[in-house]
DNA sequence: TTCATAGTTATCGTATACGATTTCGTACCT
DNA sequence: AGGTACGAAATCGTATACGATAACTATGAA
């Protein structure tokens, strides 16, 4: 995701890069790793300080991070992270739900062999981790499985959106699982039926159709659950 | 297209929006409707003289539109309007044919009487249109038409998607149908299907199908067009 | 006590200035 | 003549400075 330049230090990294683009890394670094929880306030004169720039690349940072959709900004007001209220939620997933199923299955016949066994590997450190559920390491390697799905996917803006919504997620993301553990076995159930049509080559509507609806599941299982 | 605030002049409207929101607005219509064509050179400093302004507020701008992908920027070397090359036309075309078919479908239970007789009424200016073709015309109206059936639809995101996907082909869009002439009259007949499926409130899949292949097969055309 | 209003503070928005990087042209060397 | 190296011009990147806006607070009157 990040250009991490193979083989160089992270001072010829910080050399190489613009401070507008270490600025952005830093602020979504810190947004996704749950630093900056939704509604934070993000005082562009605060962070500049803090990575010690000027506030204008910091500005070009937070409007890139607006157009993703991390940040709110408001004209004179100010930038916060974004909450995932739930409606929000609801429609970052029903949209990931459908870019992720056409990447996937645009994905699919390209997966070799080596990927599928990388895949179902993962898939089955997960079925381990049912045993003494740690949520966020089941979530961690939820994305992990379904990165190896969906990254041969040869159309690089559909690819993009589908990091977009992950990204979106991703504040919350460490603890999907914690409020939907009942859903957690299904899924990893139907990791290996989806696995098992990539091997078989079914054809892409097939494949598509079972990519979204293993989202759309999760979805509709956090919905039933936040209902009462 | 453009967003004519109802009721309150120019000036008022400059006042109301910032100077980054002004140059973005502003570089993004020339961009659309083609003063500034693919590969254009986009010095900022000669933008900002342009508008009166100071060389800041135009690169936010800028990067707002390079996040969209509009524009091309390279660091320190400057920004260039993204061409389409036929790969990018591609691209974009498919990823749109993606979420444009789950915005109709999301959007068709909502679309009353009225709207499909809007759609109905701008298909047949189509039709009309057929006689002494012309391809400017026939583009915009169906940018029309098809808004009408997708603006219903109650996901921001995936409307978002959509109309990012639109402005894409902005620029090539105005001549989309002069490069595939026989195209015009399928699409004509297609458009209809479609009202039809709509009115007849078919299943949410049937329309998304119909509506993805519908933009699949413009593309289709135009590449075997562009083949010879 | 409560509401309205004026003043204060925090923060954003933009202009200007200057240093950094790239690119292009020219002159020199082989 | 061709290629390389040096230098100049164009352009970008960032810092600093200041004006503009909105949120907050305190004060006074009803």
């Amino acid at each position: 995701m990040t250009e991490t330049a193979v083989g160089s230090t992270a001072v010829e990294n910080a050399a190489a890069q613009s401070k507008s683009q270490q600025a952005y890394a830093a602020v979504k670094a810190r947004i996704v790793e749950g630093a900056y929880t939704p509604g934070y306030r993000l005082v562009l004169a605060k962070i500049a300080e803090d990575l010690g720039f000027s506030v204008v690349p910091v500005r070009e940072a937070i409007r890139r991070l607006e157009a993703e959709g991390l940040v709110k900004f408001e004209r004179n007001v100010g930038a916060t992270v974004s909450g995932i209220d739930p409606t929000e939620y609801l429609y970052t997933m029903q949209t990931l739900s459908i870019v992720e199923g056409a990447a996937t299955a645009l994905s699919a016949p390209l997966i070799d062999s080596v990927s599928i066994a990388r895949a179902r590997a993962v898939n089955e450190e997960m079925r381990e981790c049912l045993e003494h559920f740690d949520p966020v390491r089941f979530t961690a390697l939820n994305q992990d499985f379904h990165s190896v799905l969906f990254e041969h996917c040869p159309n690089p803006h559909i690819l993009d959106l589908v990091h977009r919504g992950w990204n979106r997620l991703a504040s919350i993301r460490s603890s999907t699982f914690r409020f939907v553990p009942g859903r957690a076995q299904e899924s990893v159930r139907e990791h290996e039926a989806l696995l098992q049509l990539i091997e078989s080559s079914a054809d892409a509507d097939t494949i598509e159709k079972a990519a979204r609806q293993h989202r759309a599941s999760t979805l509709d299982a956090y919905l039933a659950q936040a209902k009462q």
